[in-house]
RNA sequence: GCCCUUGUAGUUCAAUGGAUAGAACAGUUCCGUCCUAAGGAAUAGAUGUAAGUUCGAUUCUUACCAAGGGCACCA
């Protein structure tokens, strides 16, 4: 619907003789002003020093000449502001309308959480988990070929590998924990070398990680990827770095081999293969993403944490040297996210989180203390650049009455009336034109109209945030509609409005489906 | 010191180059024969500071202030 007429507005300007116009329609926050509104007369104008309002007022003439049924009314508004109301059959056919995002097919692959094999997850990690998860499923719906991919930092070569064999074989301390004691009990290293308990170590950490991931987070990856099979092991690594050399994008160094990144635009070069001759995590990393280009990938997006936000600009230099494709955002290839760390707070008194405090949260400790639809919902109602700090006293407070229970009671009652209805006769009212005379049943239809536009805003703009306040806003809407409209009443059932009951339970439910929280049919 | 990110109601977060800056929780006042009161109605409350660009800035630019992160031949 939105579409359609934003295709009559751009064809109304360019019979007025706009070249190639853009056109943005917005959803007005109040419903006085319709259901789509257009800033277009004051942007174009402006460009020929017509008042917004007259522009306007042309620009309405031209559009009421070729508009069809959609559009029941058009006002000019404020400063001129045109705001466009639909009829009720355009209204009800935008509500019934069978969800036919375009398949693009475009090849997605989108890499997220990817922690190391050294211990387990820690809540800085949910929100790489889930902000990749939900931008997955809302890509795939949008039609995009996605592929969730999860890296595994397992080099042999590796110095954190080293560092968990040492631990292993009683020669050194780091990432010790209670849990990891409890791993190395159960595994044998003897005549292992650090290499090798390391490896095995690592091994035994990443599949119960991996067991906690999908079982616990619900996340699923089609594509484990495994750095010391994949890059070290098959040769990558040394192939990559053989190209670079070739280009003569390397040099040497104080017995080390550098690569020319600050042409590319880095703040340094950066060493690719140390004095010892061992490379670094840096050539992997290469070879891994120029993998990903190989394999056919259009788009390429990293979920990172804050704490690596230092090597954007490094892979974006390899980028410019090694031609990868353009991704959809220009400036970036491939697309990085940055997720900010996820501070901690009791109480108004807020932490630190530190390994070395021992006030690290983990992961699994949050979702058995607040069950996974609440955690889900809290990290992904924040936009990722937020650092968010996660209060457990009010989360805790607010795990009897939150925004969660309250989209998923929304749907609960929808869900109770549905059932009710069984074996109740027809009443009288049952034409989605009647029911929509009543304010809070036209605006959940409206809301509900506004599901693919939300879907279609977050794969574009990668805005994961606006989901948690769409389904907040529609089981607000709901609500007043099961206020204002009886289904069942004494003449029996009205149709219409059931049919409308129903959709904004299947729409509040995708709504979360996407968001991974699940949508009980009672509570 | 340099680089990146972020400063919005009491709190946790949204939003947009434009029409009255939205929610939730907390506060105040109401609603109980009524398809689930885990609900509803009303009320109060915010764009860090100072300039600039613009017809219009919370949004873009700059400076300052504040918070977080990064500045390894670790990953």
């Amino acid at each position: 619907m939105k579409e359609r007429i934003e295709l009559v507005i751009i064809e109304a300007l360019e019979a007025m003789g706009v070249v190639s116009p853009e056109v943005a329609l917005e959803r007005p926050a109040d419903s006085l002003h319709g259901d789509y509104s257009t800033n277009a007369a004051l942007v174009y104008g402006k460009k020929i020093s017509v008042s917004p309002r007259e522009f306007a007022g042309k620009l309405v003439e031209k559009i009421l000449e070729t508009s069809s049924g959609d559009i029941e009314k058009i006002e000019v508004a404020g400063a001129g502001f045109i705001n466009f109301f639909l009829s009720d059959s355009a209204l009800e056919q935008a509500t019934y309308k069978v969800r036919d995002f375009v398949k693009t097919g475009e090849m997605v692959n989108i890499e997220f959480i990817s922690t190391n094999p050294t211990g387990e997850l820690h809540i800085g990690h949910g929100r790489s988990a889930f902000f990749g998860d939900t931008l997955a499923r809302v890509l795939a719906l949008a039609g995009a070929n996605v592929t969730r991919e999860f890296y595994i930092n397992d080099s042999r070569e590796s110095n954190q590998i080293r560092e968990l064999g040492k631990t292993a074989l009683g020669t050194g301390e780091q990432y010790k924990t209670p849990e990891l004691e409890e791993k190395m009990r159960a595994l044998d290293f003897s005549g292992n070398s650090e290499e090798e308990a390391g490896a095995k170590l690592a091994s035994a950490i990443q599949a119960s990680n991996r067991k906690f991931i999908e079982e616990g987070l619900g996340v699923h990856f089609d594509v484990w990827y495994s750095e010391d099979k994949e890059l070290r092991a098959s040769g990558a690594n040394d192939k990559i770095l053989e190209l670079l050399k070739e280009k003569n994008l390397t040099y040497e160094k104080d017995g080390a081999v550098w690569l020319k990144t600050t042409e590319y635009g880095d703040d340094e070069d950066r060493v690719v293969v140390r004095s010892d001759g061992t490379m670094t995590y840096f050539v992997a990393d290469i070879a891994y993403h120029q993998n990903k280009f190989d394999r056919g990938f259009q788009t390429v997006i990293d979920v990172w944490g804050a704490d690596h936000h230092g090597h954007v600009k490094r892979m974006q230099a390899v980028g410019k040297m090694l031609g990868w494709p353009k991704s959809l955002r220009p400036a970036d290839q491939p697309i990085v996210f940055i997720a900010q760390l996820v501070s901690l707070s009791d109480g108004g008194v807020s932490k630190k989180m530190s390994k070395r405090a021992g006030n690290v949260v983990s992961l699994r400790d949050l979702v058995e203390e607040f069950g996974i639809d609440i955690v889900r919902w809290f990290f992904n109602e924040k936009a990722l650049s937020t650092q968010m700090t996660f209060d457990m006293a009010l989360a805790r407070e607010q795990s009897e009455k939150n925004p969660v229970y309250y989209a998923q009671y929304a749907h609960a009652r929808l869900v109770s009336i549905v059932e009710k209805v069984r074996g109740v006769k027809e009443g009288r009212t049952n034409k989605f034109a009647d029911v929509v005379q009543i304010p809070s049943a036209r605006a959940l239809a409206s809301k509900i109209t506004e599901f693919p536009e939300v879907v279609m805003h977050v794969a574009r703009e990668y805005a994961v945030q606006a989901l948690t306040s769409y389904a907040t806003m529609l089981a607000i809407s709901a609500n007043a509609f099961y206020r204002d409209v009886r289904i069942i009443n004494d003449d029996g059932v009205n149709t219409a409005a059931l049919a409308l009951a129903i959709r904004a339970k299947e729409t509040l439910a995708e709504t979360l489906a996407l968001l991974g929280i699940h949508s009980p049919d009672r509570m």
